[in-house]
DNA sequence: TTAATTAAAGAGTTCAATATCTTTAATTAT
DNA sequence: ATAATTAAAGATATTGAACTCTTTAATTAA
């Protein structure tokens, strides 16, 4: 469904922000660490979430990852989604046709468009907060 | 969403069902021209759908590829998709944590529980006939 | 039985995603 | 100032999907 370095963003971002309602700063080794990830994929994604503002990053001693509290709420998933595998997943054609729209429709594309929308809305609907509180709830896991 | 090969599988099937609904064998350079695919890689996805009976292929003259006209209501989607990349899609995790399940969810599961079980009965119960009654009817394209 | 036509089979190539490694820059503590 | 710590940046490597090419096999028609 993601690429790899989506699914890894995600799961990142969640992680930072857990950390961030608790006030800590995390670094790449041990995000990676926590989200399952290979080290330097990681740090290459989250240099990608920083020059992007999702999340803010510190150097030097007792650096690291961070979002700001107020920001946790308003980023949805679809922005990290869109950043790194765009809107294709929920836009595209399910045939992979280049022009395929409900006027020049694919064989495929009334069944799709329903799971596109749902999708799509899902994604619009879904913030990094309500993903952080279920982890510190305990319910839901970043990892085995 | 669905892999190139997945695609121009799909595609091809359709094509060929087309074909054999009006008792036409079609050459592999024929299907790839009407789907838009290329051509070699085309004819590797004709023989996989042929080795595992979706399709029959007869070689020589007047050769080409059809489906029986019983077994193209039996086809169904997933099928298809199951072939060529596996029930991932629809059976794996969204975040691609390898053990994700209702006991030990990842923070989306809850969200994409809902896409995957649309998805997954959608191309359960969506056949090769009533796509390739699409395209005859002129109402639905296989390409621009 | 030869030539033409068609798919099958297998080896090889290309390319983008994934992943790693090394060097540089910034920050802090001593 | 120096050393330690941390991320940024850029180059490199690996892998698997996408795609191609060449040879072989089967079938049919002349």
């Amino acid at each position: 469904m993601f690429s790899k370095a989506c699914e890894y963003a995600i799961r990142s971002i969640i992680f930072i922000a857990t950390s961030s309602l608790e006030e800590k700063r995390v670094g790449f080794k041990e995000i990676a660490e926590e989200i399952d990830a290979p080290e330097a994929f990681t740090a290459k994604i989250l240099q990608k979430l920083s020059k992007n503002n999702f999340i803010q990053s510190t150097r030097g001693v007792n650096g690291g990852f961070e979002i700001g509290l107020e920001q946790i709420k308003n980023i949805y998933l679809h922005e990290i989604v869109d950043l790194f595998d765009g809107d294709r997943i929920y836009k595209g054609c399910g045939l992979g046709l280049a022009k395929c729209s409900n006027e020049h429709p694919c064989p495929v594309h009334d069944q799709f468009k329903i799971i596109r929308e749902k999708l799509s809305q899902m994604l619009q609907t879904t913030n990094i907060y309500e993903l952080a509180t279920g982890i510190k709830s305990g319910n839901y896991f970043l990892r085995t």
